[in-house]
DNA sequence: GTGCGACGATTTTAG
DNA sequence: ATCGTCGCAC
């Protein structure tokens, strides 16, 4: 068989990596470098060359995106369905895993996924229950801790802690949550990894069998993966089967939310693979790359790379100073208008920044022009409030004793159940082990509560009852659209908010049944004997959507550095480029959180195919008041040779583009002082030299001060 | 059960 | 500034 059109396209690095005959594959694959098509390459050549059964592959990765990609350009390529073959993230692989073995791991086979919204609210649930004060116990901060133990592969029983401390409290709570998941066969996001690594540790045969089954295992940004993973990758690895891994060290961004980069040297170490190194980038100019190049070089600790072109030196990268971050945003504006005038189009430009509140100023200045732009973050279709309310009651049908959805509906609309009945229904489940369904019918039943919260009961169980009988055979669009017209949702939302929320809410609550209508159910769910239902429950927790409607429309895109990640845009404005924002001020302290603040930096500026522009703002109002501040240390770290400056000799001048101002006295901006009464802050701001020299102290307590230098008696630190 | 004012937090986010 | 949550009054 001719198999030369897989290694026509590729260069000598990418073809050497698609061919390696055996043994473990470690890929350094730099921004840019065609990671994507060796991964895909790679799994044409197993299948064609070497006759590997597309049932024996399974491909690894973080997004349903990157996974939905990787499917369409191997059925592409390979010109065939690609139904059958475990393409995925590793949620949704351990998903199947689970509902295949669903009773080896000791779950229901109704067992719902738990979304972070779902979670948040059971745990704060729980604390309740327990009486433990939620200003001691943080909800958002007790979610932390059970997903941070999780990700690391610990239940409760190995959390090390001393009796009555905080920390045991913060166990209690994790235990007594992980019961409530268990009596109402709930699963959040970590357990999914985590009972898979566990059914696959406990049981040799089941290890045995998937490492036989499975004899290439491909996995994409290997650099995100956590210690979980991490651990279910060396499960799943026999003596037989082989590892290919693709990752770029300096693009992991994602530390905060338990992301090891270090899994990447670890593989190298635990693996010995043959390591490929991808350098050659088809993306950006040479100065763009030349830039971000000796950006990335301040990071200590790199597995080293350096990226290169064969294309054009290009423009150099564009400076700009602007007064205000409304001066910014104009800037901005301005130069997009450029753009748009000259022939190109909308959908080619990136404002990239730091922080989501930043994108207020452009959506304002983007608004004004009448420039159509579109916002990346913020809440998914599936994670809308109108539509989980519909989907609880879609759970409910499926499975009434899914307690996190009876929760969340059993007055909604209000029907008369308020608090006090609920608790009575809680009590009494808790007592019998009983769900909180199941226990409410008994109460019912019994009459064990009022009349009046009785028959309020009554009026909810029946819904749910009848909703589930007249349905049980009904299509799943019809289904839910008779959930949403039963109870009345629609005239809900209309009736306490203003008109055109209740509409934006019926309008989703509509497409809601139109994506159940059009439900394809996925062939490998089906194989796993899921019904309709289930599938789709579980694609709308596992897959929660766009973020927004009209995504075709040409359209300037506005997002945070990380949500640009994988992406790549002819025109990149990156604002905000100032100390304190980027790199943010809680990442300043550690030299570890700097420098994946500086690999942002780094996978911003890699996103710039032709032109660059990096922008900051002198002051900007933060938190509702205005602040001052100087250029990211980031600038700094660019070669001048390779910038043009758009506007020299501002108010930046004398602090030259990333050089700090001298010291007077030995202070800078940004720096932490002490003073005797103030207490601690931040300089702001400094004028002047020697002991007359004044200086802007943003005080913790005491707020924004101006002091005589030579009076002021600072200490530094604080 | 609802509405409103006080209070506090406020980096990044996929599944 | 702005948004979400909480507690209290009606």
């Amino acid at each position: 068989m001719d198999v030369s059109h897989l290694l026509d396209e590729l260069n000598d690095p990418q073809r050497e990596a698609v061919t390696v005959d055996d043994g473990h594959v470690l890929v350094l694959a730099g921004a840019g470098s065609g990671k994507t098509r060796v991964l895909v390459h790679r799994m044409a050549w197993l299948i064609q060359v070497h006759h590997v059964s597309p049932m024996s592959l399974l491909a690894v990765t973080f997004t349903n995106k990157a996974a939905g990609e990787m499917r369409g350009c191997v059925g592409q390529l390979l010109n065939l369905r690609p139904e059958g073959l475990w393409i995925g993230t590793f949620h949704g692989i351990c998903h199947r895993l689970l509902r295949m073995h669903s009773a080896e791991v000791g779950l229901p086979d109704t067992f719902q996924i738990l979304d972070s919204d779902d979670q948040y609210r059971l745990i704060r649930r729980v604390i309740r229950d327990m009486e433990l004060d939620e200003g001691e116990f943080p909800p958002r901060q007790i979610q932390g801790f059970i997903n941070h133990h999780k990700d690391e592969g610990r239940r409760p029983d190995g959390i090390e802690c001393f009796d009555h401390s905080f920390q045991a409290q913060q166990v209690a709570i994790y235990r007594q949550y992980q019961d409530y998941c268990e009596r109402s066969g709930l699963v959040d996001f970590a357990e999914l990894l985590l009972r898979t690594l566990e059914l696959l540790r406990d049981n040799d045969a089941r290890r045995t069998h998937y490492q036989e089954r499975f004899s290439h295992i491909l996995i994409d940004e290997f650099q995100d993966t956590n210690t979980l993973q991490y651990a279910l990758v060396r499960l799943l690895s026999g003596p037989q089967n082989r590892l290919f891994v693709v990752g770029d060290d300096d693009q992991s961004i994602y530390g905060w939310r338990g992301a090891k980069v270090e899994n990447v040297s670890h593989f190298d170490r635990d693996f010995s693979p043959q390591v490929v190194r991808l350098e050659q980038n088809y993306r950006s100019t040479e100065t763009i790359l030349e830039a971000a190049n000796r950006v990335i070089d301040h990071n200590a600790e790199r597995m080293g790379k350096n990226l290169w072109t064969e294309g054009d030196r290009g423009e150099p990268i564009r400076l700009f100073a602007a007064w205000s971050a409304e001066e910014e945003a104009e800037f901005v504006i301005a130069r997009i208008q450029d753009w748009i005038e000259q022939g190109n189009k909308a959908s080619e430009v990136a404002v990239l920044y730091r922080s989501n509140a930043q994108s207020r100023l452009f959506e304002q200045a983007l608004l004004r022009e009448d420039i159509p732009y579109r916002v990346y973050g913020g809440l998914r279709f599936f994670e809308r409030a109108e539509v989980k309310d519909a989907m609880a009651y879609l759970r409910l049908m499926h499975n009434v004793n899914d307690d996190a959805a009876f929760e969340r509906v059993v007055n909604l609309p209000a029907r008369g159940i308020g608090q006090r009945t609920v608790a009575l229904v809680r009590d009494h489940a808790r007592a019998n082990a009983l769900s909180l369904f199941q226990a409410a019918r008994e109460l019912v039943e019994r009459n064990a509560m009022s009349a009046r919260a009785a028959n309020a009961m009554r009026v909810f169980l029946t819904l749910i009852h009848e909703l589930t009988e007249t349905h049980r055979d009904s299509d799943l669009g019809e289904a839910l659209d008779a959930a949403i017209k039963r109870a009345e949702l629609q005239a809900w939302y209309e009736s306490r908010e203003p008109p055109d929320r209740a509409e934006a809410r019926s309008e989703n609550l509509a497409e809601l049944v139109r994506a159940a209508d059009s439900f394809d159910q996925p062939f490998e769910d089906e194989q796993a004997g899921l019904s309709p239902t289930a599938s789709f429950l579980a694609q709308a927790a596992l897959e929660a959507g766009e973020h927004q409607g009209e995504r075709w429309e040409d359209c300037v895109q506005l997002m945070t550095l990380h949500s640009a990640k994988g992406l790549e845009f002819p025109l990149v404005f990156m604002a905000g480029m100032e100390e304190g924002l980027f790199p943010h001020q809680k990442s300043i302290e550690e030299p570890g959180r700097l420098a994946e603040e500086r690999r942002l930096c780094y996978v911003g500026m890699t996103r710039a195919m032709q032109q660059l522009y990096i922008t900051h703002a002198e002051s900007r109002m933060l938190h509702g008041q205005t602040g001052i501040s100087r250029p990211s240390r980031f600038l700094a770290e660019i070669p001048a040779e390779l910038t043009e400056d758009l506007r020299p000799g501002t108010k930046a001048a004398p602090t030259a583009v990333g050089r700090a101002p001298e010291p007077a006295d030995g202070l800078r901006l940004g720096e932490r002082v002490r003073h005797t009464r103030f207490g601690s802050g931040t300089v702001i701001n400094i004028e002047g030299q020697g002991p007359n020299a004044r200086i802007q102290v943003n005080f913790e307590s005491a707020g924004s001060k101006w002091l005589v230098l030579a009076y002021a008696n600072l200490e530094p630190g604080g």
